[in-house]
RNA sequence: AGCGGGGUGGAGCAGUAGUAGCUCGUCAGGCUCAUAACCUGAAGGUCGCAGGUGCAAAUCCUGCCCCCGCAACCA
């Protein structure tokens, strides 16, 4: 196989430390990255930061920073956190990235101007700080706004916008045509609904006084731009859009935008219609995930079922995190994750399953075999290749667990610990060969548990037993 | 209000018309290479409720109830 592969996560808001919704969206591109280089496509793999929102900047104070160290210092934590749980990305983009983002950016504005699609238009009405954002009187509670409870000021505002409405039809027919392809179905339902309502145009900018570090409009230093442009153009400005054309020209269109579904309509709407405006191809699909709850309930501090991921890390490990995130988390609905659970799970199929079935094997293979194996590579099986092509991910781990199952009963069937005592030929043969099996489980392995492939390698090939890979918890 | 997702044995889930399935947990038996693990078997469900269509419904239709999310430090 030689084909391209670019997949993309969100950025993140450098305002606080990321938790395990973060983990887990990143935790999933990583597997769906890490399987295409697996099978041999030429991937890309981008993550990055969103800084120059006004949260980001309330974050800052709050913190008593300097904007620009507060948002080092975030981005150092994101990065910390990556490297734990053995995220491969090939670009982290930063959105206050002045060499690398804001060419690419003003570019692409450049483009939606020149096609007619930038306008500029006096606004008159209550601005809440908190939203970054005009709201209505009809949505304030008391006078204030319901979310932030602080009292909107009425400010006039000249702010250029995008003549999005433009482009109702041309992106309906996108991705009626799978030509914008969103997973799952009921998502595309979603926007297609949405869209029947047709899109109203938005707004593209802010006054710079208001939001100090965004990328100036292009002719216009009395404003920024806001998210639209700001943000959502990382996934092309990474690639050197505007800027050198080289990444670029290899692998956009991205072949998909992972996101979560509360930022569903910004790519499957205002994305698209920012890219026809400006005559760039589409990304070819949007991945849209569930939220991850707590005992059912969406994970907040006032509910205290909080599960912070360098909890988890610290007690289980990286591989075990990456596990259950990719085998027990849909990558279409809402997903579920206890402590419980966790620990329950872990039991069940990383130490009792996986690690024991590593121990046993590797023990009779240690004793019994002169040497190590390497078995020639053999292709995939299709109940592995064929669900992770269509992103479900948690399908193909549960066939590797099957094959696990599978070798635990073979070895029950075959008896090798007492076969290799009557008949050490026929018992070794036996015991090869579930060394040769147990070494394509690891092989499979990669994409979800890269640390424990390697050690599963490691054990086949220098025909030694490992280390408990997954030690049980009580 | 509106929009979206969901309600299947103790727990987590699969199952969009044709004998209710998987994993965990529980119980009994087996095995001994292994991390008190592994294998086999069993118990356990009127598939949220009420109607309707069908030879046949968890699965389609109608109404209702309940949970979750769409607004908050938030993918």
């Amino acid at each position: 196989m030689d084909k391209k592969f670019y997949i993309t996560t969100p950025i993140f808001y450098p305002n606080a430390n990321l938790h395990l919704g973060h983990a887990y969206v990143t935790t999933l591109c990583d597997v769906i990255a890490r399987y295409h280089r697996l099978v041999g496509d030429k991937t890309y793999f981008l993550t990055g930061s969103d800084e120059n929102a006004q949260t980001v900047i309330q974050g800052a104070i709050k913190a008593g920073e300097d904007i620009h160290a507060f948002r080092d210092r975030m981005v150092e934590g994101f990065a910390a956190l990556f490297k734990r749980l053995d995220i491969s990305y090939d670009q982290f983009i930063r959105t206050s990235d002045e060499q690398m983002h804001w060419p690419g950016a003003k570019r692409l504005w450049e483009k939606m101007a020149a096609a007619g699609d930038i306008y500029k238009k006096e606004y008159e009405g209550l601005y809440c700080v908190g939203h970054e954002a005009f709201i209505t009187e009809k949505e304030l509670v008391d006078g204030k706004c319901p979310d932030h409870g602080t009292v909107p000021e009425r400010t006039k505002e000249e702010n250029y916008f995008f003549r999005l409405s433009k482009y109702t039809a041309p992106i309906k027919s996108k991705i009626e045509s799978d030509e914008l392809e969103i997973l799952p179905q009921s998502r595309k339902n979603e926007i297609l609904a949405l869209l029947d309502e047709g899109l109203q145009d938005v707004s593209f900018s802010r006054p710079k006084a208001k939001v100090p570090v965004g990328i100036p409009v292009p002719g216009d230093d009395s404003q920024v731009m806001y998210v639209w442009c700001d943000a959502l153009s990382n996934y092309i400005t990474a690639l050197g859009y505007g800027r050198d054309d080289a990444l670029y020209k290899e692998f956009w269109p991205a072949d998909v935008h992972v996101i979560g579904k509360d930022i569903l309509r910004f790519h499957a709407a205002i994305w698209p219609g920012m890219l026809l405006s400006a005559g760039v191809p589409l990304p070819k699909r949007l991945l849209v995930h569930g939220l991850i709850r707590s005992g059912g309930k969406k994970m907040s501090k006032t509910l205290g079922n909080v599960i912070d991921p360098q909890e988890l890390l610290e007690e289980y490990g990286t591989d075990a995190l990456r596990y259950y995130l990719a085998r027990h988390i849909s990558p279409f609905e809402d997903g579920d994750i206890t402590r419980e659970h966790f620990k329950e799970v872990y039991n069940a199929d990383l130490a009792n399953g996986l690690g024991n079935l590593a121990s046993r094997i590797m023990q009779l293979a240690q004793m019994h075999l002169s040497e190590g194996t390497r078995p020639e590579a053999v292709g995939f099986p299709k109940e592995y290749t064929e669900p992770l092509e269509q992103f479900e991910v948690n399908k193909a781990v549960e066939y590797v667990w099957q094959c696990i199952a599978a070798l635990d009963h073979k070895i029950t069937e075959t008896q090798p610990f007492k076969v290799v005592k009557e008949n050490p030929e026929q018992g070794k043969k036996i015991i090869l060969e579930l060394t040769q099996e147990l070494y394509i489980i690891g092989r499979m392995l990669n994409p979800f548990m890269p640390a424990t492939n390697e050690a599963i390698k490691k054990a086949v090939v220098e025909n030694k037993k490992p280390e408990n890979l997954f030690p049980r918890k009580d």
